[in-house]
DNA sequence: ACCTGAACACCGTTCAAGT
DNA sequence: ACCTGAACACCGTTCAAGT
């Protein structure tokens, strides 16, 4: 078949298949063939619109990161404002798990993580951290998060309780973690991003200056 | 070539080629005639060590865990024993950042990976953490330590100084972040790891108890 | 027990040929 | 401009054949 008339591909239609198959197949499921078959044309047909496979996976980690909110980061106070950052951004990634370990190789030149990069940076020295510590804390959260989002806790542990009785004494309730699996990842995201930001003022406080009370916090527990 | 009367392959010899040649070509360089080439032999050979490329892989994975030193977890306080996990933790995978996609997927049936969860867990819960808290603690040093070592903050910069410059108004040093990458993202990760604890420490507190204090602390920053 | 070549069903990518 | 089939140099894995 030639082309018709009407261009069949286009890089959006490209990227959201990419996106769904990536999701279901995870990145060793996916190849360029199997993501043309998806889309009704031949393996060759993706090079009219992208160099590379990895171009693609570019594509679809920058659109995926498109979209977290980092609107409020020049409107709320820093520490607020990494608590919404921090869960913004694991949403976005949890949700293509399969994808994070591309996108956590950073920004790039994909712009919407770019543009991301430089709007948490903005607002953290604007807010009166000392540039070399901005970075910092754009990194750490960027650990913490990628690291969240790359595997779940609770699903890496086998679901046989004869793999645990024996040998690890106080694993003995392991196998149980995968039925409660959200509960326990989000459980522990929250616990560390509260433990981080809270840290975090410490170190603001002994460092840089007071900090104001914020409307409700410490109810972590 | 038959096969000589001393076996030319051994699991060992294998696990260790199999991590040099991940190390210098990264998981997509990584195939089994490749590895089976520089071990003087034929693919198919491999699969009579191990069943699949995945067994490979998770032997690689649980070789470069058994590097982490757990062994204080039931001697000293729990802080003192996150920071040292913490710190030796990060240290194995760090070496080793191509093969950090696969061990994030948990311990599964890898002797050392569920060896450390046992010590960690135990000892949390032996600190008084209720059993919840200390899975959520195991979970979230694990996000942390991984999204560290998985990629560099500093290096996921291009060095072009000019892809920053117009767009991106904070960002306008990013393109030197390069050169300095080790000590931006070891003064990252000593800073989270410093603020996850001061801040779980303050939940322990309010939850908990009073914590002793430690011998020197507080000088992070 | 352990290594081999041949074979199978796959890959990413290039390119000349079509409209 | 955009899709195609053919081709190239690769993959992981199975298996019968060798010793």
């Amino acid at each position: 078949m030639p082309r018709p008339r009407q261009a069949l591909l286009s890089r959006e239609r490209i990227v959201e298949a990419a996106a769904a198959l990536i999701d279901s197949e995870g990145l060793e499921g996916f190849s360029t063939r199997r993501l043309a078959a998806t889309l009704g044309v031949r393996g060759p047909s993706l090079y009219n619109h992208f160099g590379t496979k990895d171009a693609i996976l570019d594509a679809v980690a920058d659109s995926i990161t498109s979209q977290v909110d980092v609107s409020y980061f020049d409107e709320v106070d820093w520490r607020e404002a990494l608590h919404r950052w921090g869960h913004s951004y694991r949403a976005a990634l949890a949700a293509h798990p399969n994808i994070v370990p591309h996108l956590a190789q950073g920004p790039g030149r994909r712009p919407a993580a770019l543009a991301m990069a430089d709007a948490v940076y903005g607002g953290l020295v604007r807010a009166g951290w000392p540039p070399a510590r901005a970075t910092h804390i754009g990194a750490l959260m960027r650990y913490f998060v990628t690291g969240s989002a790359l595997g779940s806790f609770a699903r890496g542990f086998v679901e046989d309780p004869g793999l645990y009785a024996d040998q690890y004494p106080h694993l003995s309730q392991a196998h149980r973690l995968a039925e409660h699996q959200q509960r326990v990842d989000e459980g522990a995201f929250t616990l560390g991003l509260e433990a981080l930001i809270d840290g975090l003022s410490r170190t603001y406080e002994r460092a840089i200056g007071p900090l104001p009370p914020l409307p409700q916090t410490g109810q972590a527990y």
